[in-house]
DNA sequence: AGGGAATTCCCGTTTTTCAGGGATTTTTCA
DNA sequence: TGAAAAATCCCTGAAAAACGGGAATTCCCT
């Protein structure tokens, strides 16, 4: 039985370029397209696709967030994430929400369609590129902060001093120069500059 | 006569969708592809393509030295530039060096039609999205910082104090000071933080 | 229920940045 | 060759961050 394939993504020309890609190839069958989070979501209410390949950088609604989703609510659809760049958080946070493999959009007709077929077995697939971007970042990983730490840290990259952070958060700057101090730490950072530099290199914020 | 048209682009899929879409165009002639700016410069030492679909971020030479090349090379052939994102400097960039014309790779049908004819027959066409993040950019337009100006704003954002650029440097901390102080007014920020996070954001450094 | 992590708070000292001037010497390029 | 731009240097005082400690409470998970 063929492969039920939908796809996510909101770039016509590469939705188009997959649907030419697998025109000839019956083990897969194209179900249809969505150019965003909530048309996925909606189409998936009525029919049912084997696997889907996701873009991540969607407007709205992220790839990762969508997959999360789709995965809680339809866990017989298997996910393939799809992406431009080999970008470590991505493909991490992609995979930890439930993704079965991981491709980038100059993947090859061959390895597209490898992909698709595995997945759809329940396998994984993820592209070489990506899987030595994993294990990079499996030895380096990224700094781990808690929730507070993140809020401070933004505020602190957008140029408020202690006190300002203070202020806004109704806590004491005591408080604040607790998390900061935290933070750099963390982030093997000796002042601010560097701290802001890496975490965003990082994309721990944007 | 149809439009001769010529593709470099790194993601096979987009290339693809692209040849899918203008299948049954026969105002354009699809004359073939290539996946880096190398092998684009050796297929025009003996073909001479009216309009090439260029991708700007590729590996190795960017699609702005590409275009920059292309257009000093072979004046008669038009270019338009291709991108995922609607990144301002991206787009001035291009256009700086010669494109006639700028789409995101979302582009429908239509428009990417359209933009070929248009561009073909010597016109520009940046789509909507570019043209309101160009004009957006005219306004608010980037700061201007020297030379000594940027690499100080480098040794900033990597973490060293005053002192110890003026060290690297061989000036004084009163220079280094002077030059801070005036990065901060350029850039409108009230401190470091804010101020490197505006220079990455802007990519006006890495 | 217990332990660890997270969040909260405080102190004192040193270093660095920020904000406000002003001034001189090189470059650059029209 | 001359004016504008860039790069250099200096001062002072206040504000903020960095450093190095310690410690209490609350939250979360097993």
């Amino acid at each position: 039985m063929a492969t039920k394939l939908f796809i996510v993504d909101d770039h016509y020309m590469v939705i188009e370029g997959i649907h030419s890609i697998l025109q000839n190839e019956n083990s897969i069958e194209w179900m249809g397209h969505a150019s965003n989070a909530d048309s996925c979501l909606a189409f998936l209410k009525n029919q049912r696709p084997d696997v889907i390949l996701m873009d991540i950088s969607m407007p709205g609604m992220s790839g990762i967030e969508l997959c999360k989703l789709v995965r809680e609510n339809y866990p017989s659809i298997y996910i393939i994430g799809l992406s431009t760049f080999n970008q470590q958080s991505f493909i991490k946070k992609m995979m930890d929400v439930g993704a079965s493999g991981y491709l980038l959009k100059n993947a090859t007709r061959q390895e597209l369609i490898f992909a698709i077929n595995e997945v759809s077995k329940g396998k994984m697939y993820v592209c070489d590129e990506a899987a030595s971007t994993l294990r990079f970042n499996e030895k380096l990983q990224l700094p781990v902060i808690t929730r507070r730490e993140k809020e401070v840290l933004e505020f602190i990259a957008s140029g408020l001093t202690n006190n300002e952070i203070a202020k806004k958060l109704f806590i004491s700057v005591s408080t604040v120069d607790s998390h900061r101090k935290n933070i750099l730490v963390k982030f093997e950072a000796k002042n601010i500059a560097s701290l802001v530099k890496t975490a965003l290199q990082l994309k721990i914020i944007e």
